[in-house]
DNA sequence: CGGCATCCCCCGGGATACTG
DNA sequence: CAGTATCCCGGGGGATGCCG
């Protein structure tokens, strides 16, 4: 079965959304190379609230994009993975990071000029 | 120069935002084929009102990825095309696209069972 | 440590109506 | 045709405080 992201009522559009949200992408990148606690994603995803991130978070789990474990220790210990099926949205993300730092300048550089007409 | 989105204060924080943004994600790739006059964009990106779609086009034209190109007749016409920084992104685009259509069915089903929990 | 609850403000974005 | 203008509501998202 495939999803058509042109038709505003399929599912598809809310993924778009999702995978395009900020603080997903670069929750997924922050996962790439293994698994990280919730206090180490709050520090390498610079500039998130913790409100966002567990919203987040909640989210992709809930999406099946990354599993959620709590060890039953004290203090506390969570630990945050990315599923196979979040680990094949890294290419895309990693993508998308690219492009985007790649191109930055470009970019500003046609801001400024936009602006000063 | 190299952005880095993993510092809240670059630039390319706010350029990940609008890639990431689902109306410019379907306008570059509705763009994709040719240029297209407003009504026909409004035509083909399903759900778009009129507000956000002008609001999008003025974005990513700032951004140096669209030209606007306004012909002198009556009635007024306008074209919006790609500039070739719009459309190295298409790959990316298709690429989420492609990605979010593929694996819906996936993510359908990891939402039920999260929800049933 | 890893949250959830609450408050609150701001603005994204839809609907509708009007214009060059 | 291709927008702009206005209204208005819902919710995104920050700050703060509490809890297991």
């Amino acid at each position: 079965m495939k999803g058509d992201v042109h038709d505003r009522t399929c599912p598809s559009r809310t993924l778009l959304d999702r995978i395009g949200d900020t603080w997903s992408m670069l929750v997924v990148i922050a996962l790439a190379d293994g698994s990280l606690r919730y206090s180490e994603l709050a520090a390498r995803v610079d500039g998130v609230s913790p409100k966002m991130l567990t919203q987040t978070l909640r989210a992709l789990e809930r999406d099946g994009l990354l599993t959620r474990t709590v060890h039953p220790v004290v203090p506390p210990r969570v630990d945050y993975a990315l599923t196979d099926l979040g680990s094949s949205l890294l290419d895309l993300m990693r993508g998308l990071e690219d492009w985007a730092e790649t191109h930055i300048g470009e970019v500003v550089e046609a801001r400024n000029a936009y602006d000063a007409r």
